[in-house]
DNA sequence: ATCTAATCGAGACGGTACGTCGGGTCTTCGG
DNA sequence: CCGAAGACCCGACGTACCGTCTCGATTAGAT
């Protein structure tokens, strides 16, 4: 039973541009982030990222789906413990400057490529969400959330505030800040 | 008292610039956005745009600055009604691609440019989220919302759930929809 | 007896590849005539060209090679006759598209690489002009041409004429052009 | 009266482009003549180069056109002697490395380009070519040549030679060959 | 009612990056 | 074990815009 189809695609590239193309984000940022530049540093033509990817903004993507590692929320039982947990994780990750320039950058191209902007979605932020929503399912039927909240809802909320305050930096990204809140949610969707 | 020093600008180049600006943006979407052609379709010179704009960013922001209009919430005394009538305006405003458009453009440049970022959030976003604010605190001072919440985080969680479904595309931006997160959010500030 | 080193090469890639190259540049000129183009239409990897060939100009070289026939010039005893007659010859080849084509991409080759303008010189026209200057050669003999002439001066006398209004476009390429360059040239030999 | 329409073209540029282009031929030949080169060069984007120039054909030309002063052959009275003067020009320019790269290179161009070839011939080459003729007119009227050949010919019959050795490779070329083509060319004219 | 200097439309300029093409080399795999 | 297939690194292509910089030609304020 053979595997997939036998790729010729030369691994040790592919590992280059994707590592490449984060440093250089977190070093000198988006604006110096091109295909040029990614292509040099990897020591690869430019044709060999043409080839594959659709443009900066899909390696990107790529480079973030490698490195995000299996995330299960714990379930300690205390369901406001744990999401307490995984928002604050959130916010550090948009309040640390190095994460956030990653985010930023690949929220732009995103904003300008629908195509992009689906595979983020689906690639890279639905297994995050779903294992929030998982530790939410376990939590309603524990009687901690009420039956009748609709969970993608409560993500939103969750999420949202942390994603407007950090477009808008409207306010400080805090641990505080996040427990504030998880307060706020967990009010709204008690039973 | 001599009023502000006299300029010689051209009103009539400034707003050929900022109806141009929007109407491209509505017309071919951000990608044929460019400082170029703004110049050309408005008949004016290039330099007449850098000469009063740091960039395309600002000259959308000016437009959408513009163009809005005073914002001042109704106070039915309904609170519940009152949210639902403007987070359904936000809701439909990122639902008409037309508008939409216009702030996928400025997030863009927004997220590229700190200097625009804040002069976005001071200028344009600013008086919205007052307007709410101002009426969120009527509630409050009419015992129909907690005393001990935080008003901008109840903002955020008005209107975070709406970035962050338009940003990610994880779902339909109906009125329903916008419904459903005045009644969580009205859940989670009840006294 | 064992004929040569038993080549492993594949003659029907050559042929093929001989053959497309010459059709590439009656179809589409020089400007298409790139390796990967031959390989392509040839259903042949680009390898199998380079390890074989110099370069697509020395593929050119040998499918003209290969398609020149062997030339003989006939002598009817009289040699104005015979000389019209390949003069005329060089200039209908020059006056055809789909010929010319093939001379100028092989001169184009030639003018950027000196080795293969060796052997173009040795392999391709050497043989031609030997065929003429025997022909001459008979003319001197038989006191048709004087005894002090310079018989290669004499071939670049009938030719370069042709080559000249070929390179320069300075006029038409018809019988009638090629018969009064020999005319003069008889004139200038002539005892 | 006013002039023709004031070009806003920068001299200086133009200038550098030009002597840029003839240098890198000279020093480096013509596989590195790039427009990138000499857009680096020259200190030029490449961008002002296709602003004026249909490609470094083109840019050649022009250089070549600016460099040739007026050429106006003498006329000493001795035919013979004043044609071997402008032929060993000719054949010494052909000769020399350096100026024969130039040729070598426009040539190729031109073989490329059918546009760039008419316009070698009238802006480059005519003005030469229309100088001999002159001279041979005069000399038809002193009797020097037979009143019924084509004067456009006999330059033909003069330069078409060292062309083709140039070309083909098949000799060297030195004044004594100048002189010996001069020699044929003057017994196929003489009356 | 001039003067005069800032502003204007226009667009050339030096640059940077784009996305594509082809060159010549190297690797994989099927016949 | 050759050859088709094609990925690879590289360099140049010609284009699009960037933001700056002249150019006259208005043009509006101060004189």
């Amino acid at each position: 039973m053979p595997g997939p189809a036998p790729s010729r695609r030369n691994e040790r590239s592919r590992r280059a541009i994707l590592t490449v193309a984060l440093d250089l984000l977190t070093e000198t940022g988006y604006s110096d982030l091109t295909v040029e530049a990614i292509a040099a540093r990897a020591g690869v033509g430019k044709q060999t990222i043409y080839r594959w990817w659709r443009g900066k903004g899909a390696v990107i993507l790529d480079a973030l789906v490698d490195a995000a590692g299996d995330i299960a929320l714990p379930d300690t039982g205390d369901l406001g413990a744990d999401l307490r947990a995984v928002v604050r994780g959130t916010v550090a990750e948009f309040a640390d400057p190095r994460l956030s320039a990653t985010t930023r950058a690949l929220t732009i191209e995103t904003l300008a490529d629908d195509e992009l902007a689906d595979q983020v979605r689906d690639r890279l932020l639905r297994p995050q969400l779903d294992a929030v929503r998982l530790r939410l399912r376990a939590g309603q039927r524990a009687g901690q959330v009420r039956g009748d909240v609709d969970l993608d809802q409560v993500i939103e909320l969750l999420f949202g505030p942390v994603y407007h305050r950090w477009l808008l930096r409207t306010g400080p990204l805090t641990d505080a800040y996040a427990d504030g809140v998880v307060e706020l949610a967990m009010a709204a969707i008690a039973p």
